[in-house]
DNA sequence: GTGGTCTAGACCACC
DNA sequence: GTGGTCTAGACCACA
């Protein structure tokens, strides 16, 4: 269900609660599924206990899961509303990121293109 | 000379390293000009000179400048290019960062609009 | 598993680094492999641990080996290759070596006889 | 009379002493020949007197000059003979690198080739 | 437990 | 004065 990199930079909860909001946003994980037990899934991964539900804390502070004591984790019903509403929040994100490049000299072409590279279109011929 | 936030996540010799190369972009430091004593800096500043020791070798590692014992931390001659070089490479991060924007429901025409924004550009309805 | 000469005028750190690499080309260390913890490791060594975490940097900036923080350090997956490389870049110092060798009058029979020591064998002679 | 590079890693006594070696084996300074008074080349190289001093006392160390109190420093007459008899003892140092290089990969038939280059022949096929 | 950052204060070589 | 290394001891995030 998750692909974790030990060996990464990015915390393994922080790739636990990124790939699973990334679930949600495919439209795999609904709105009322279930998220796997802390347990089971710390088997499966081969993580600490701790490092899972340290993801899970982080996703139900968002807003994407709920955790409901005695019963598990659950994908909250507005979790998809919750992420896009946070992307577009995070195009700010884009900017800055935009601004720095723009500073060493990468032209708006070169970026214009890396962004539609990402939407598969080619130089708009069709 | 810097804005250092101690607060923030990002470490102080990085937000040091960071603004340095800005500085270099912006055509306010050129190559050969001397950069602040590692003592005086961290005087400046209210850091130890560990940190400032710190910030210096990572900018020497990247080649950006060019310290001499004994006698100073200077830009070092090609530094600009260093940098411009290294941005080309960080169009990948915008490859990614837009991907996972689109995958959230940004359309192609947020993100190129964000782009053109940066480039003092607005969306053609001036 | 280290040998370290705290007189020398080679950093201790530098020391460090030079002889996991060392390890490394001798197949002693295999990629994935832990290094020791820079806890356990200042202890044995007698050192500051502040001197083997500079080591591990210096070796994982080089791409050496690969440091994942709350789990340890471990050899790269292609440190071998990147160790390789850089030696065929060292071919450099060895050119100016002999060059300075020559001017003072030593022969180029004698500076290929002590290339052909170093692999084992002799002049011809048994 | 010497190219100092203020930039470069070697201290710059380092680089004095080592250029005077130079010229002594070049035949360009002679046994007796005076070598520039401290404060005549510490002017003529932008530097430090105390530099100048040290790199001078370094060599009288070494043999190859000869400092006569209140006169000046002068070529010693068997500075040539000196300085060759050291580079057969630097054969160790070829040895050594050598000896890293191979453990890295770099094959005997590259570093003979290298030492060739040095002595301006192709592949013996004259 | 791990690595990473920071402070405080020391010593060295070099200029 | 400069940068560079090292020790001592602290705190943090992560597993």
């Amino acid at each position: 269900m998750f692909q974790i990199d030990p060996l990464s930079r990015i915390p393994i909860y922080e790739q636990i609660a990124e790939q699973t909001e990334k679930l949600i946003l495919l439209g795999l994980l609904l709105p009322g599924d279930p998220m796997p037990s802390v347990r089971s899934l710390s088997v499966e991964l081969g993580t600490n206990p701790n490092t899972i539900q340290k993801a899970y804390s982080e996703l139900d502070s968002r807003g994407t899961i709920c955790s409901v004591p005695g019963k598990g984790c659950f994908i909250s019903k507005d979790a998809k509303a919750v992420l896009e509403k946070r992307a577009k929040q995070r195009l700010g994100q884009l900017y800055t990121l935009c601004e720095s490049l723009k500073l060493a000299g990468v032209t708006m072409e070169e970026m214009t293109d890396t962004v539609r590279q990402v939407f598969g279109k080619g130089d708009g011929n069709t």
